[in-house]
DNA sequence: GTGGAAAACGGACTGTGGGTCCGGTTATTG
DNA sequence: CAATAACCGGACCCACAGTCCGTTTTCCAC
């Protein structure tokens, strides 16, 4: 995206980047993802319509941005944090973390999730956000388990966290049925 | 769905179902799913937009019918046909063989199912055919290792079949490679 | 056969949402 | 305080899901 603007100088600019992405923020808490439209986001966000496609591109665009913005704690806690998350702990252990991680993060974050998958489709996996988790994911299995096909294994347990998934476990056991669950379903593959 | 109208009397009825089902088809093998319109596949079919939406009341439907028509022979092969597939197998058996013909039915049916996956979306869950291969891995699951928490392990090992990753599986390493790590994916689980 | 009611048909119509375009506006810079 | 480049708004376009109703077909009773 981003039309050759290298550093986005006007302020009026920055200032509806935020307002748009506060705005659909504002929105996904109220009803159900698939009823955020772009044409609400900017009535919401107080722009005009163009300006939320000049900003991010698209319906893809947009969520993709937001996503990126609520994974950066995380990214940042994986790169710089404390073990077991971050550097230093054994690999298995980091995966479980990470994990436990991500639960916290759809459960904060779930209609958000369920926007951005809508939008993606078939584009989710080269989504940065979804690569970046699949790629961590990836070298702490093969480190864990060299024997293993570590990208599909990445894969698989990413699969996990579909957001309509996701919201039909919550809704039958809560975040620790998940997090339990994960772990039983990591455990013996990375100790096998 | 189904207007009221118990057992489909009426002879034209019957054949625009068919025509409609097979325009679908045929649609799906040509481009990409997303670009299968009930506009498109009404013209194909030879048949008004609203006949379409009489027969199965929505896109949704449409692709709910396909999909539980392409799944009908290996619905009969798990309730009736030889093991290890059929009943008699051990249930970790009946497991592994059961994804194994779920690869074979997703590579023979993969736009279907990502187009069935796009329509359905949130309600993925609840469709009768989804919720038949649940039940059935639920149950297995539960025989072979009755620790575990087998509706869960048997969403997660369907989500591996999200169509789009399929897809993306499929080009890296084609059905062979799918197979192999849905095996060892469930082994260590099934045994632990 | 035939007549008529029930069932089904077709395609024009509506509403909505993603994405584009361009005339007007505003922030910046010298 | 220009001048200019970036930016803004919202009217506009298109495609698609789903509805509606006047017309046609099927079928059964006679």
């Amino acid at each position: 995206m981003w039309k050759g603007c290298g550093v986005m100088a006007r302020a009026d600019a920055v200032r509806n980047r935020r307002a748009i992405l506060d705005a659909t923020e504002r929105l996904l808490l109220g009803a159900d993802p698939a009823s955020v439209s772009l044409d609400r986001v900017a009535a919401e966000a107080g722009v005009g319509k163009g300006t939320v496609f000049r900003r991010f591109g698209s319906r893809t665009g947009l969520f993709t941005e937001l996503l990126a913005e609520r994974a950066a704690a995380l990214a940042e806690a994986i790169d710089h944090g404390p073990p077991p998350l971050g550097p230093g702990a054994p690999p298995a252990d980091r995966v479980l973390a990470f994990l436990d991680a991500l639960v916290d993060l759809a459960v904060g974050n779930l209609s958000l999730l369920s926007a951005h998958e809508r939008a993606c489709a078939a584009d989710k996996y080269t989504d940065p956000t979804y690569l970046r988790w699949h790629t961590h994911l990836t070298t702490l299995i093969h480190k864990a388990a060299p024997t293993l096909d570590a990208p599909f294994h990445a894969h698989a347990l990413l699969a996990c966290f579909d957001a309509p998934l996701v919201h039909l476990l919550l809704t039958q056991g809560g975040p620790p049925r998940l997090r339990a669950n994960l772990q039983a379903l990591t455990t013996p593959l990375l100790t096998a």
